[in-house]
This record gives structure tokens, C-alpha cells and sequence, in this order.
DNA sequence: ATTAAACTATGATCTATATCACATTTTTTA
DNA sequence: TAAAAAATGTGATATAGATCATAGTTTAAT
């Protein structure tokens, strides 16, 4: 992690829809009440179990979101910037209830819990906007949690390329973030039975693999499969 | 469904940490804005699909959060009140993404959405204890999406029979207040799976079962198996 | 440049639970 | 109270994907 120490929020061409409706005082608040950080690839932003007295704003980059279930971790979500994470450690315990790792080079800011709250307090419009992402990122979860639930491999497994080519990369050609095992804790499988779904997608001719380089190249059938689960 | 009609959010004895934040004069608003009902079992309380303009607030009974999936509906949580339910349906589209049904006499109350949406941008207070409420919805959610996901059936259901026992009724004795099929839904597994596992700890001598009621006699032999998978 | 470590590939086998099929019981409706 | 509908119980069979085993490949470290 490297530290590049105070950050400008007045002047940040990242904010959020939340940090959009303060005020230059409440700014001001934010300004010296943030710092940023950088972390690697594979770089631990937040851990499990561990005290916290930060929100993590994810600018630039690529995170996963996971935890330790009974028998293995789990990628519950990717999450790309511009986004906060963390915002349930916000409550009484302060203990982190999942993990946070970078899958790439990414830029974080880290705003003092009770700053956040302060704003929240001060102004209804920010808690509003803070209510709206929260409130997204659950339904997005539970869409997520159904299909996992009730599609099979190939169709978890389209989904998880469909996502990746149209809301991360925004391309349908990409170098995958993740290696098989990561990728099946994401879509609940094991590394063997990704590796074989990969392989079945690439011998039908949906996909192109080239090292980490993957190329989506049916993907109208693609989405039939993520359908038809 | 039945309205009692207005209701006295001043007078109410079942009132939210939220609410309970509101000056007089908010508590005014509300109550002005604020129906309460009563819903038999299995009365759809909100639709999926359909528009929308209240956020319904769970005071008495007990209430399914289930969603259309790929190949069928599932459960996604049980609400005990009091629990504001449907929140997330106050973001832009207005169209409610999941459905809730009673699964015994509820009674509810419904506010405006505009209403709600004025007390969290007056009162920061207010916002706050909505947040906290949302973000531990949230960490439940992924806690029992990751149990879901890495337990068999015998561990989910001790899950669900442990919970229902210990969070829902506070009794180890209690009548079942869902069908095979729609336990199934809950625990994500097939009607014929529940009846087989509910079977088999009946014959283990870890329940007793008289017809609807349902008794947890060796609740620390459930709890491992809950543990273990 | 060389060794070690992590990752990917693929076959053989096993298993939890779905699916199908039908019988019985309980609840609801007329 | 009878008939219909819904819910439960149980066996036989099928199967998706896990697990185990072993080898090859790429990436990182010394």
C-alpha cells in the first residue's frame, strides 16, 4: 500500500453522487477527514474481523468483496469504482464483516467513520444519496444471490464474463482479473469445474481464450445461456 | 387485506429506532402520511413488478421477502417485526423488485414514500438509524447467502429451524409457519428434500413432530450440524 | 538462469440432492 | 359431510458437479 498522503476533495474528478451535494464547509469537513492510498494487485484494502474507523471510497481500480463462509472464503461481490465500500462497519461494532482486496492497481480514500456519519447528520440530501447506493447494491445482491443459487455452472459462469465484458471492462475483449480459483469462488464452483466450463464455452466457439486474454465473441449465446441458466 | 385507517404514529407502542428519533412536529407528518392494515396469511403485502409509492413498515406477525428467479421463486428472508421492508423500492424506478406475503395475521403500516424521503433529508438522525437498519439487513444477507451457498440441506435446515426458534418465536416449540414447498424455497432445496431431512432428524431423535408443531429437543446437536454443514 | 511456487488442464470416480412417480394424509371448499 | 385440492411421505433413478489424482505450464523468486 502506498500512501500519497492528503487528498483535494473540492477538486477530485472522482466524487460520488453523495460527495456532489455538499457544501464547501462540509467539503472542507471531508477534506481533512480523508486520505488516500494506493494498493497492488492482490493488496488486502480491508480484512475480516478486523477493527475499522474508516469507509473506503474505491476510485479507481478493481475490488473484490469477500468472506469466509463454513467451509471456504467466498467472493460475494466485484466492485468497481466509482463506489464506497464498507459502509455497514459504519455500525456498533466496527468490525469489518467481510474483506476487501484490490484485483488490480487501485486508488482508495478512506474517510473517518465519524466524519461520514457527521455529514449524514448535517445533510439530508448526502444521507439520501448514501440511502440510493446502499439500497442499489442490495438489490443487485439479491438478483446476484438468486442466480447463483438457481442457475447451473454455464450459465453462472456466462454471467460472470457477461459482467465482467459489459459493467467492468466495457469491452467485450479483456485479460481476466482473476485466476480459476478466485473466479469459482465468485460463481460458487471449483477451480476444476471452471477450468472445464471455461474449456467447454472456448471448444463451442463462444468464447476465445489467449493466456488471461478472453474474447467474447457469441455473445448473443452467451446470454442464452446465462437465460436458460 | 383490511384498513383500519389512520393511525397515531405519537401513540404507537411498536415504533422504529428511526421513528423514534422524529420531533413532534415530524411526527406529525408522518402521521399524516401513514396508513396502517391488516393482512391474513398468505396475503400479498407488495408485488414484484408492481409500482409503488409506499414503504411498508412490518409491526406485528411475520412476513416472507421472496423474488422470481431463473426456474422459480425463492425466499430470500423472513421479517420479523418491527422491520421496515421495501425500503430499496424509494430508489428511481418505483417498481417494487421482490415481493412480500404474510405468513400470519400482519399488521402494517404504509407511508408515503415522498414522506419518508422528507424525514430522512430533515432529520440526520432519522437517515442515520435508517442506514444502521439497511446495513444490517445487508450483513445478514450475505451471512445467510454464504451459509446457503456452502451448507447441505441437513446444516440449512437446523439453520432455519434454529433461527425460527431462536429469533422468531423465542421458543423451541413453535408450529411450523411455512409449507414444505415454501421451506424448500427458503432453504433451497425441493419440497421432497425438506420432508426427507426433517425425516431424518425426527428419526435421529433431534425434533419432535405433531402434526404442524415442531419441537427442538437437542438444540446443541442442531447447532453442530448447523456448523458443520 | 534456475528453482520453486502458483496456476491450469484433464481423466476417473463419487455423492448429495434433484427428478419422477405414486400413495397417503390433511385442509379447504361446496 | 362429501368431494376436491393442497400438502406430505417415500421409493427408484438420474445427474451436475465435487473430489481425487496426476501432469503440464506459467509466473515469481533467488
Amino acid at each position: 500500500m502506498d500512501l500519497p498522503g492528503q487528498v483535494n476533495c473540492e477538486t477530485c474528478r472522482i466524487r460520488s453522487c453523495a460527495v456532489e451535494v455538499l457544501d464547501q464547509q462540509e467539503l472542507d469537513i471531508l477534506k481533512t477527514n480523508c486520505a488516500g492510498a494506493v494498493f497492488d494487485k492482490n493488496e488486502r484494502i480491508f480484512q475480516q474481523g478486523s477493527l475499522s474507523s474508516n469507509i473506503a471510497y474505491v476510485k479507481t481500480g478493481l475490488v473484490k468483496i469477500h468472506k469466509n463462509g463454513p467451509s471456504k472464503d467466498q467472493i460475494l461481490k466485484l466492485v468497481k469504482p466509482p463506489r464506497f465500500i464498507g459502509i455497514p462497519t459504519v455500525l456498533g461494532d466496527k468490525v469489518n464483516h467481510y474483506s476487501a482486496t484490490a484485483l488490480m492497481p487501485t486508488t482508495v480514500c478512506f474517510i473517518i467513520t465519524g466524519t461520514f456519519k457527521t455529514l449524514i447528520m448535517r445533510n439530508g440530501k448526502f444521507a439520501n444519496e448514501v440511502i440510493n447506493s446502499i439500497c442499489q447494491d442490495e438489490l443487485t445482491f439479491y438478483d446476484r444471490s438468486i442466480n447463483q443459487m438457481q442457475k447451473q455452472i454455464h450459465g453462472r459462469l456466462a454471467d460472470a464474463l457477461l459482467f465482467l465484458a459489459d459493467d467492468i471492462f466495457a469491452c467485450d475483449t479483456f485479460d481476466l482479473p482473476l485466476a480459476h480459483s478466485d473466479l469459482g469462488d465468485y460463481i460458487h464452483a471449483t477451480r476444476e469445474s471452471v477450468t472445464r466450463a471455461l474449456g467447454r464455452l472456448k471448444a463451442d466457439g463462444l468464447i476465445k481464450v489467449k493466456g488471461r486474454s478472453i474474447s467474447l465473441v457469441e455473445k448473443e449465446m452467451l446470454r442464452k445461456i446465462s437465460k436458460l441458466g
